[in-house]
DNA sequence: TCGTTTACAATACGTTCGTATTGTAAACAT
DNA sequence: ATGTTTACAATACGAACGTATTGTAAACGA
């Protein structure tokens, strides 16, 4: 009945919706229609905020993108010493909802039919591991290879937060793993 | 025109086009149609070797793990040592073509929706697990966390084969920060 | 030899897809 | 006061989906 409404909040709704349908379903349950029922709007609003389907699922991986960055700068407390900000980085990755592991899963294998998602995913992977190898400088000073490690400690505790997804094994056996490979980079890798 | 077929064999074909399809267009656009036409054959002759579409994705699923696992067995060479061994298992995983990864990642990301897929990964990703592991036992002896190690070892193949994937890094990158984990685990991890 | 089975194609069917079009009522600009 | 936007719903439409049904010709068992 209104008028303006919030442009950017709206779509940020409906992508929400996607999203959600996606780790629910699977991305190929990823219909307008079915968008439009999870956010209890009509099939037309949908339309009417974005242009098309490819214009939805973008939002859509872009804000699991944003999610996932927002997790984490949550978790690192700013006034920290860099090793356990590091720490808590890598947890916050490890303790992800399936829903963020999941929808990236789905996202990243779109990735080759898709080359907007492909950069997309490509640019967030490399500012990944650049933010994670300065904080591997800041903890262990510049004798390591910072990029390598920042590579190796996101590779593990992406494995691990795969693992944890899929029942394998416990949040606590997960984070014994990686404070095993953060003791390897830092002495006292103590919480 | 003739009679008997191989239908082992026919059932086989029909799934690598299906996974030739989700690797080139994604997942969305497996549709029997689609398979049909990449196989070269009829629709209603997908129909015949499966009863539906999903009986299609789960081999398909299925033979893709089967083709991840013939790549480790080939790669590894038997009267190797340990150490050897497990160096080529894992730079097998990282050597795996954009083809498994990317299958690997939409199947994976259909497991909250198909129960069956998710035990399928989840029993293949613990035997994998469980498999390096023993490597691990027999390359540092039994002093070390073997499936803690192997998990470490896992991922981070796995991160150094998606970041291959999208291009951020290339092969003796990835081998060398592949070897310089190993590094930490073995002595003498040189080729 | 003859009926059954099998490999395969063709097509029909109801559903659902993405998109286009149209309608309506509320807010704004003038 | 009025005409243009804007938020939203409804529906229409052709294409494509998964599946069911039917047809045909070749190989087999009897």
């Amino acid at each position: 009945m209104p008028k303006r409404v919030d442009h950017d909040a709206r779509r940020g709704e409906i992508a929400r919706a996607a999203l959600r349908l996606c780790v629910r379903e699977g991305l190929a349950s990823v219909t307008i229609g079915r968008v439009a029922a999870e956010a209890s709007i009509s099939k037309g609003l949908v339309q009417h905020y974005f242009p098309t389907k490819e214009a939805l699922l973008q939002l859509a991986a872009t804000m699991q993108r944003r999610d996932i960055e927002s997790a984490v700068a949550a978790a690192v407390h700013l006034d920290e010493p860099p090793r356990t900000a590091l720490r808590q980085v890598l947890l916050a990755l490890v303790n992800l909802g399936t829903e963020q592991i999941l929808a990236g899963h789905a996202f990243l294998a779109s990735t080759a039919a898709n080359p907007q998602l492909h950069r997309l995913y490509r640019e967030g992977s490399s500012a990944a591991t650049a933010a994670v190898a300065r904080l591997v400088t800041e903890a262990c000073g510049s004798a390591v290879a910072a990029e390598a490690e920042a590579r190796i400690l996101l590779g593990v505790a992406g494995a691990l937060a795969d693992a944890r997804m899929l029942g394998e094994i416990s949040h606590s056996a997960a984070v014994e793993i990686l404070d095993l490979q953060l003791s390897r980079l830092i002495a006292d890798s103590a919480s």
